[in-house]
DNA sequence: TTGAAAGCGATACCAA
DNA sequence: TTGGTATCGCTTTCAA
């Protein structure tokens, strides 16, 4: 292995110049700088991460605790995982992955043995049992999520209330006044999954405000899952008209049910989809959506970090604007 | 931040020895193993992981090279991704999650730089421009697919071939005589990805033995996509009678395009699909499907790489044999 | 503008 | 069964 100190000795220099070269942290002569240069090119010379972490306390990586897990699949998740490591790479650092499995354990030993300079929680809970720990960490923490208390740390996401008042208003302007909410898989409520029970909750006030009917359940991914969920909602409200769907995986499934009973999107049942542009897009009928802006999201929990590592005390908090795109799957109801 | 001198110093001992009680690479008595717990314990202590790095040369760290596309979303490959990452873990290691993005050079970076003990490579392609730099690498390498030439390195895969040969066999038992494949994405084929291509040749080489008509057309994952691809299908066999389906993301929508037909699975069109058993299920009729056991191949993936760091020198090679599960999605032709 | 050298926190060899 | 200590490769302070 080539270490620094080859480096230095092919260039004629001392190895803290070397270091110096590299990091830039002090004025060095160009004509020094070019041999340094030369001399590590041709000897392909790669610091060693180890080394480097032992010396400067940092470590270039970031942790991205992120919900794998076996039984649920979820496209956003990777979309969120996307971005994240590629706006790290851009702040030139890497990305370790860990699953929710460990638990706070996980987290405490990636941090505690400096494996990490920061960690991004995904998926984060009401009451995250994981909180207390990353609260206690050296390292700066950025949830995606807003838990009930944020113990100080910072935290970014879709306003999912605002989301769901949005398309609560936007179906009630149609004329509906009935409308089912098709919710994630029932787990996902059972562990107060932030961005859904604030979506929920967001709906019912809107659907109070406005004066219109909201009924929710929640709904298995699969197509057995959605003819439940439908069939309990329509047997709640007899009027049903319209239904919002945070259930990007069922989409698919909801259009096979209308055409299997001859109906009609938006003749017969008004869509609103809170999901990715490109899922929306790719059904039979382009679906009036809110987008779920994970790039965003990834883009600015890596930033909100960089901040944090840049020496930035007070944690930042960011309710991202949802923003509904109409492309056609909302009408008037058919009774009207 | 506690060490191990002060780990030592409070349980009385030398630093070595709190180093051997913690790797238990040499015999230590009960009563100062205890002593040492007790200090570790008191004192939160942490192993540096740098620190460790730099003296044993183990990072216990592997990276995961993933196909992490912005645009192309796939489910199997976070069911690779989550296997990997808690088998890993099982073997005491963590995951850093590299994208396809930076090619070699990130290849090369976390390896020379030794970030990483060993490296787990996904979506390889025939061939993959990353397989000369993958060879030289100081660290084990387990290829996910079977490149053209893979230079010595260990790789891991479902049997693509076997699985097209025994879909097609399966429905020309059924009587099927022009069978459509619905295939992954162009951009898949485009750069010549190994799961896709070694699954086309092996259906051609079967319909040829079978003497069944075979065409083949890619698939962009969206509603739209499908259907100019059955429309190209049925234009090239004008009996179409069955389908067997490489991509996961067009089985909801094919499933709208029949029904909005008219038609019924199996009655008018035979599926045998090539996917992860959940999806399979999920669909309106249950469908016949060969599996993608993305856990399995992960498992056998770390257990690979794990050999190799155990001091095993010669690579591994192995391919997975393929089993269809029959589950009514299968029928004789309709005109039979 | 550059060099020398003291750490950083482990591991593992050599002794006892 | 245990201790002392050189060593891993880099960063950074102190001097020149």
């Amino acid at each position: 292995m080539v270490s620094i100190s080859d480096v230095a000795r092919a260039a004629g220099v001392s190895p803290s110049t070397v270091s110096y070269v590299l990091s830039g942290k002090r004025p060095i002569s160009p004509a020094t700088s070019v041999r340094v240069a030369e001399a590590i090119e041709r000897l392909g010379y790669r610091p060693h991460a180890g080394a480097r972490a032992l010396a400067s306390s940092r470590t270039n990586v970031l942790a991205l605790v992120a919900p794998l897990r076996v039984d649920v699949v979820v496209p956003v998740i990777m979309q969120f995982v996307t971005s994240i490591v590629t706006c790290a790479r851009e702040h030139d650092h890497d990305v370790l992955l860990l699953t929710h499995d460990e638990g706070p354990a996980g987290i405490d030993r990636v941090a505690s043995s400096a494996m990490v300079d920061a960690l991004v929680v995904m998926d984060v809970a009401d009451e995250d049992p994981r909180i207390p720990a990353l609260a206690t960490l050296r390292q700066p923490v950025v949830l995606i999520g807003f838990p009930h208390h944020s113990a100080g740390l910072s935290c970014v996401d879709l306003d999912f209330r605002a989301a769901a008042r949005l398309a609560v208003d936007h179906l009630a302007e149609h004329g509906h006044r009935q409308i089912g909410l098709i919710g994630a898989p029932a787990a996902v409520y059972e562990r107060g999954t932030s961005y859904a029970t604030r979506l929920l909750d967001g709906g019912r006030r809107a659907a109070q405000e406005r004066r219109v009917e909201l009924a929710w359940r929640p709904c298995e991914p699969t197509y057995e899952g959605l003819v439940r969920c439908l069939d309990q909602l329509e047997s709640e409200l007899t009027e049903l008209t319209a239904v919002v769907v945070n259930n990007e995986a069922v989409l698919g499934a909801l259009f096979s049910v209308l055409q299997a009973r001859g109906q009609r999107v938006p003749d017969h049942l008004s869509i609103v989809a809170v999901c990715p542009p490109d899922v929306a897009l790719g059904q039979p009928v382009p679906l009036t959506s809110i987008d779920i802006p994970a790039h965003a999201l990834g883009a600015i929990a890596v930033e909100l970090v960089m901040n944090q590592l840049a020496g930035q005390r007070d944690p930042e908090t960011r309710l991202l604007a949802p923003k509904l795109t109409e492309r056609g799957s909302c009408g008037t109801p058919p009774h009207v």
